[in-house]
DNA sequence: CGGCCTGGAGATCCTGGTCA
DNA sequence: TGACCAGGATCTCCAGGCCG
């Protein structure tokens, strides 16, 4: 092949702007849940590029690690894998800038229906130990496309999330043949407007209350996320029933993890805002 | 020498055929 | 109709090699 010379040589922009754009295509179809073969996708790309099947999966795997650090869904299948280069981070930010959308969407509106409700509950993720330090390219990167602030302003993201756990609850209590208590669970954030401290009443088989504070993330388990200071109020007030669900990879596979009172003993709490007042 | 890339092994999934 | 199977297609992972 001609191309041979192409091996072991850095991408240039053209190249990585091309298998950007493909890579995206491909998470977009996998969001929509339509079938799509992989291994087309990297034909397409390498006879694009002409650069060898293994390396247009390599570089797949590098889109997915950048798009984990942004809090962005990624393809399932691309285990996301470090070392990857400075320009990889300006061809994302073309491609998210240029089609600003994708940064941004939506998830699946219509709840999805989870045969085996206990399933979805996976432990919390060990903070890294020492935290990996991100490059200034991709801390410039996540500063622009911020994760946390995204899925805080995304509310329809926040209310799909609250119905998947809602769905989950009833069907728990159902299954420990407490449909009594099932009928009895509530979503005070719709009913009665967020202010509560929590979004979901439930309860334990036993009968003891549950206030569930839900937060969605289509990203993964690590992405932080904001707490108001009326949740950690009341967390603390009520340490024996409150409890964060965090639901994250909520467009393609929703997983949950709790964390229970204390939350300082569990997360850490970085003051973000301040509010401000003419004296 | 270390960052970056490659090739291929093995695992898993899918499809179509056979048979009860 | 559905269980089962073979083998082809596709996916996943990573050890090791190349190049600046």
């Amino acid at each position: 092949m001609a191309y041979d010379s192409k091996a072991g040589s850095d991408w240039t922009d053209d190249e990585l702007d091309v298998i950007v754009a493909d890579y995206f295509s491909m998470l977009g179809q996998e969001l929509a849940r339509h079938p799509y073969v992989k291994s087309h996708h990297n034909a397409a790309v390498a006879g694009a590029i002409g650069r060898s099947r293994g390396s247009i999966e390599f570089k797949y795997q590098n889109i997915s690690a950048v798009l984990h650090e942004l809090g962005l869904p990624w393809i399932f299948g691309y285990k996301p894998a470090v070392n990857f280069q400075n320009a990889l981070f300006d061809a994302i930010d073309r491609h998210l800038t240029g089609n600003r959308d994708e940064a941004y969407r939506q998830a699946p509106t219509r709840v999805l229906h989870v045969a085996e409700p206990q399933s979805v509950f996976v432990p919390m993720p060990q903070a890294e130990d020492p935290p990996s330090k991100r490059s200034a390219g991709l801390e410039r990167l996540v500063r622009k496309f911020d994760p946390v602030e995204r899925d805080f302003r995304n509310r329809e993201l926040g209310k799909g999330g609250e119905q998947f756990v809602l769905d989950i609850e009833r069907q728990r209590l159902i299954d420990q043949d407490r449909s009594d208590l099932a009928r009895k669970i509530r979503w005070v954030s719709m009913e009665d407007g967020d202010g509560a401290g929590y979004d979901i009443l439930s309860f334990e088989p036993t009968g003891t209350e549950m206030l569930i504070e839900v937060k969605t993330a289509n990203g993964a388990a690590k992405t932080p996320f904001f707490l108001t200071r009326t949740e950690v109020e009341v967390a603390e007030e009520r340490k024996d029933a409150w409890q964060l669900y965090r639901v994250h990879r909520f467009a393609q596979t929703p997983q949950i993890f709790t964390v229970n009172p204390p939350l300082a003993a569990a997360l850490r709490l970085d003051p973000e805002s301040w509010r401000a007042a003419i004296r």
